[in-house]
DNA sequence: AGCCATGGTTACTAAAAGGTGAACAGGATA
DNA sequence: TATCCTGTTCACCTTTTAGTAACCATGGCT
């Protein structure tokens, strides 16, 4: 999960954290959406597995970027949302879209085509 | 090498160009040095395999981030740089280095102990 | 009783990333 | 001639991550 063990500064520790196919879209919705079930989530990003997208998830929350609020209803109702720590990242993360949108356009161009799917969804 | 290919936005392009182990480390020295050979690089990070690390570099040369100057003389004397496409990344970086010092103060704490031997060193 | 739904786990497989050690040009040097 | 130096590649191996599929508990429906 967590993973390169050497990290000699505050950029690779933030980048560890990051680190894991789908939590860049988890961010997104959590960006987006305040408060989100694990299912709603799980519907959203289609192509994930249950199994990853509850290890990633775990891993945001061991890293205090997610807080996973659990109501002992039935059937069990799950909400995943971002902490402080994690609407923190906030800026940071605009940063890097910026970049990537001035910089890189042309890979997040051919991105966008592949996403759109994906992406700017109705979340319900 | 570049990973994941699923992207959806900037936020994942870029962050996939930053994943690799080692890439934090180099940008850290490139930041710092304008320019620096191999076997300087690798000298300065000596955990890593010279493949590992040439692999990293390639990755970082293809996605434009760095570019690789070679002069054809004997030895050969190749050189590494950010281009300005990777020095365009600065700011977002240091946004992610400021987040760290700022919310994970405990994480960089643990690991500034452990990296005080290899970042912070005499270069040349 | 049988089935649905939710949020998990478990055991296993597959793919990606990273690591190791040897080898290679080819001029310089001893 | 033998050895060194630089940047690279090759053929493997190990460790990490991600993916698959089945199974569980539990209460509400039908």
């Amino acid at each position: 999960m967590a993973l390169n063990q050497f990290r000699h500064c505050g950029l690779n520790v933030t980048l560890n954290m990051l680190a894991g196919k789908w939590k860049p879209v988890i961010l997104f919705y959590l960006f987006h959406n305040e408060k989100m079930r694990f299912t709603e989530l799980w519907r959203v990003i289609p192509k994930v597995a249950k199994k990853v997208l509850l290890d990633q998830l775990k891993d945001m929350e061991l890293n205090q970027l997610v807080i996973r609020e659990e109501k002992h209803t039935f059937p069990p109702e799950v909400y995943y949302k971002l902490s402080d720590r994690g609407k923190a990242l906030g800026p940071a993360l605009a940063a890097l879209e910026d970049w990537a949108n001035l910089y890189a356009a042309a890979e997040v161009a051919e991105v966008k085509r592949l996403t759109k799917p994906v992406i700017g969804l109705e979340q319900k």
